[in-house]
RNA sequence: GGUGAGGUAGCUCAGCUGGUUAGAGCGCAGGACUCAUAAUCCUGAGGUCGUGAGUUCAAGUCUCACUCUCACUACCA
């Protein structure tokens, strides 16, 4: 048994996420967390939303609230969506709370004792109509380049030139639309990343079980050099930059510390909150000398996000202890990142909402429909593109067909030939023979895929385990026994049951409902829902498990298909397709 | 502009350190079965592996050039 310590990068709080988010860390690290949980390892998931910044604070003005207010409100709405998708976070937490000031300012009183904060003085745009700085991208005007009059104070979308936002003609705030912006000196607390480089190579050059996409983008940006980070904003939502008697440090009033720089800290100050609640130790997870040595730390999230795991938060964390003799604090050890996946050619978009989120998702279609069709096509080496015709194919195909139409009807048979009891008689035959090595062959595979984290392979490796059900009851076609020897159609039948309660086993960490719905149906205890298959010969003995006599119901449809007209109502509403 | 990832059957994707007739699922065609949500099972058709050169006995797999798509580019997160 492992301790497994799992996180999904935070979702933002201005808006109920998109698939595209769900897929790209919230479901894999759910499916890979329930995953771990059945095959018995001691797993903690941890999540929280993200909640300080600009965005939240120009949302929460949008939407007539304070932002705190609306934080909460969002906090609230977003862990229910999470929940009505099953994710199974043991800890759903807040980076605005408490924990996370008080350790977020910890963090940066110890970087700055090991001389790894220093502060500078920057020019950053300031709007006197909005009364606040303005983030590059929140200043517009016309691009020096082109000539386009909505190019961004950090790029210009029409002609793709990185600019700064002193160089726009007729600069405005996006915000307000105010052209009375002024240039404004600034200090702030900026991060020496640049002095860890070294630690961080090394660091990441040892990584294991990263996926080329994470080590390359953590070493392109050694390789370019790393630049130093301010970690500090102007802005009034967020946690104070202090001293260390607690008191605002002078010259940043107004002043908070940057979302990305307190965001990550979240993974930790989340797991203290739900220690408090619990009544459990967060340093075993954490601190190296409390037994979090003995942790493995995988961390999930989409591509954009893996530049601050594998630099920025290293960094925080290393920066604690640079010598060896400070707090050691746990760094992560497996970083799976994901592609995006894409929305009839675009990207899925919160802020001109574009694409399917996951309130909308679940008024259409059961979590179980998407979890299956979002995780076995996860965007694991390059953007997938999301189609309602590939949703339906993979819906009605793999669970409707292939998985439910197989408990569907060696159940009914049971239930209607040998009165829903497991029946005694008859022996294994050749059949039965086929279909052990089936599976003893596919089961470890299963196995290794999830502890790789190989998503489609593991779905791939799922799917094939509940075809090789339907192939296996054509050979031993019950049915055709029935009229001549009822023992030999008892072998079929006893079999195909023993394989329903084996599939919704292994639908447990993919499709929860739907998985507690066939193990109900099949009468299986609790503690034998568990992922132990054993090894070679034991798995041998799974299509015998259950005992002669069991009594089993057949459940109701599991998986209603998704139909055309649904479709073409889908594409309608939601504007995808031609 | 710079950097990275990707371009493999109609669609979504596997193909590790180069090695027999390039694979899977869906879709399509034909057949089988009838227990089941007209479900399932079997068989088959279908690809000059983005383009052009090169290295090699041998390249989807390595090198170079070109081309297309996407991402990142540090103050959106």
């Amino acid at each position: 048994m492992a301790k497994i310590l799992i996180t999904s990068a935070l979702p933002y709080i201005n808006g109920v996420k998109h698939l595209g988010n769900l897929a790209g860390s919230m479901l894999p690290a759910d499916v890979y967390a329930r995953a771990m949980r059945l095959m018995g390892h001691d797993v903690l998931y941890i999540c929280a939303t993200d909640e300080h910044g600009t965005p939240a604070e120009l949302a929460a003005q949008a939407a007539g609230m304070k932002v705190a207010e609306y934080c909460e409100k969002m906090h609230i709405a977003q862990k229910g969506a999470g929940a009505q998708f099953k994710l199974s976070y043991d800890y759903f937490g807040r980076s605005s709370a408490p924990s996370n000031h008080a350790l977020t300012q910890h963090f940066a009183h110890v970087l700055e004792e090991n001389g790894l904060i220093e502060e500078r003085v920057s020019q950053q745009v300031y709007s006197n109509a909005d009364g606040r700085f303005l983030p590059d991208r929140y200043v517009e005007g016309t691009c020096p380049n082109c000539g386009f009059e909505k190019a961004r104070g950090d790029q210009c979308d029409n002609c793709g030139k990185l600019l700064d936002p002193v160089d726009l003609i007729d600069p405005y705030s996006a915000v307000s639309g105010s052209k009375d912006v002024e240039v404004r000196d600034t200090n702030h607390l900026y991060l020496k990343q640049s002095a860890l480089s070294d630690d961080l190579r090394k660091w990441v050059n040892a990584a294991q079980g990263w996926p080329p996409l994470a080590s390359s983008i953590a070493l392109k940006w050694l390789d370019e050099g790393l630049r130093d980070r301010s970690i500090t904003r102007d802005l009034s939502w967020g946690i104070p930059v202090t001293d260390k008697d607690g008191s605002v440090r002078e010259g940043f009033e107004g002043k908070v510390f940057y979302v990305w720089f307190d965001a990550p800290i979240e993974y930790i100050a989340a797991t203290q909150d739900w220690a408090a609640e619990t009544d459990a130790d967060w340093e075993s997870w954490w601190l190296t000398d409390k037994g979090a040595d003995d942790v493995q730390y995988v961390q999930f999230m989409g591509k954009d996000n893996v530049a601050f795991h594998t630099l920025s938060f290293p960094t925080t964390i290393i920066g604690q202890n640079p010598k060896k003799m400070g707090e050691p604090w746990k760094l992560v050890d497996q970083l799976k990142a994901f592609n995006w996946v894409t929305w009839y050619g675009g990207k899925f978009s919160t802020s001109e909402k574009r694409g399917v989120f996951m309130d909308q998702a679940l008024d259409i279609a059961p979590s179980d429909y998407w979890r299956w069709h979002l995780i076995a096509n996860a965007p694991e080496s390059s953007d997938t593109a999301f189609t309602w015709e590939e949703f339906q194919a993979s819906v009605n195909s793999d669970l409707a067909n292939v998985l439910g139409n197989f408990v569907n009807r060696i159940t009914k048979y049971c239930v209607g030939k040998f009165e829903g009891k497991v029946p005694e008689g008859g022996e294994d035959g050749e059949a039965e023979a086929w279909l052990i090595k089936e599976l003893q062959t596919r089961l470890p595979q299963l196995v290794s895929h999830y502890e790789a984290r190989e998503f489609r392979k593991a779905m791939a490796e799922t799917r094939a385990i509940w075809a090789a059900g339907n192939e296996y009851l054509t050979q031993a076609a019950p049915w055709t026994h029935y009229k001549t020897d009822v023992d030999q159609a008892a072998v079929g039948v006893r079999a195909g049951l023993n394989l329903v309660a084996l599939f919704g086993i292994i639908a447990q960490p993919i499709i929860p409902d739907a998985a507690e719905k066939i193990l109900d149906a099949m009468n299986i205890p609790p503690a034998n829902r568990t992922w132990n298959f054993g090894k070679h010969d034991d798995i041998a003995k799974l299509i015998n498990a259950l005992p002669i006599g069991h009594a089993i119901n057949a459940p109701d449809v599991l998986f209603t298909k998704i139909e055309d007209p649904d479709i073409e109502l889908w594409t309608e509403r939601f504007g995808g397709g031609q």
